[in-house]
DNA sequence: TGGCAAAGCTTAGATGTCTAAGTAATATGC
DNA sequence: GCATATTACTTAGACATCTAAGCTTTGCCA
């Protein structure tokens, strides 16, 4: 790699200053870190991080609905969308629909796709064992208990801001100005 | 209908299963907590969120190089260049040359970029607090220092993973740029 | 002192993620 | 039993981020 952005500068960065959100930026770096290392092992089974996401829910869930693969990965559809088409690209899925609900189309992995499992599994675990080295196991079970806090607590949060809006939450009304704006503005010019 | 991805399933998921990367996703899903929220809140006074990233080094540090606006910001070049390009079509920056090194382009903020600290800080100060609310202190400096580690221990991992693999489309062919050089080099010393 | 390497910025293109809006199938209510 | 809402997927487009590679300026040194 050319140059790792971080490293020194970054290192430096965390024991100096005291920014206001601190602990989001901490968290934003560790998801970087862990992103970066985890690629660089699947890159060389030639497998995208990208991947990996939906590749995980399908070991363990194999053949639910595009819907449900969402959900369990924690994105939206047309991030599964976008995700499940290259993945069927090379073929380690295949898409079905069954009898009943039409709308619903399932994925299912090839045998190509559930063989890397045994591959790609034990380089996570490598990555999670590398990242916690050296920590004890109260530090990080405190970890995971203020992560998931953190989770919780701004699920809520993102939940509460909108309620000032129809039921469903509205984001094209509550985020307003900026996008209507142009729109408006481009229409009329 | 907009939806949120992750809500209730997100943190059903939590709780239940034990993935061999548990850490790694939770630190994930809360950089997406994190960054949403954020974002929600930056939303109305329209600044992005990828722009409170440099913002915040600029509010700190004015008139430095895009290259140690990315450092400091902890992404590559590029990023900073696309971010400082937007910046400057909305007058919260504009770029310098100085008298000397005529390679280095200072970024600057505007009065209108210097504004925005009063408005937009408070609004992560207020995101982190809600974010940690109910966890106790102990918990959180765990916490941190845990996420220090694991970017330390992966930073570690990063640097010293690619040397040893003969891997094609790897670091070793290109020309080292100067950080990487620095740190095999200095290994010695 | 002239050439080559390094440093800094830019461009090009890929990836992963999102919102908004469109289409097709199904469910619901009057 | 049809109109309407809801659900699942898709398409379009935006944004933040990255790597690879190109350009310009500077530094070094043989």
């Amino acid at each position: 790699m050319t140059r790792v952005p971080a490293d020194d500068t970054i290192l430096r960065h965390w024991r100096e200053a005291v920014p206001d959100d601190r602990l989001a930026h901490l968290v934003k770096d560790a998801t970087r870190a862990f992103v970066r290392a985890l690629q660089l092992r699947l890159l060389e089974h030639s497998v995208s991080f990208g991947h990996w996401t939906f590749l995980r829910v399908l070991w363990v869930q194999d053949g639910i609905t595009q819907r449900a693969l969402s959900d369990e990965a924690g994105v939206m559809e047309p991030t599964t969308h976008a995700a499940v088409n290259a993945m069927e690209k090379l073929d380690y899925v295949e898409r079905r629909r069954k009898e009943g609900d039409r709308r619903n189309v399932h994925v299912h992995l090839t045998a190509k796709g559930r063989r890397l499992k045994v591959k790609l599994v034990p380089l996570a675990v490598e990555v999670n064992d590398a990242a916690v080295r050296g920590m004890s196991a109260e530090d990080i079970g405190a970890a995971r208990r203020v992560l998931l806090a953190v989770i919780e607590n701004l699920a809520l949060d993102g939940a509460a801001a909108p309620r000032t809006l129809p039921s469903t939450r509205e984001w094209g009304q509550r985020r307003p100005r900026a996008a209507a704006r142009r729109r408006v503005v481009s229409s009329g010019s």
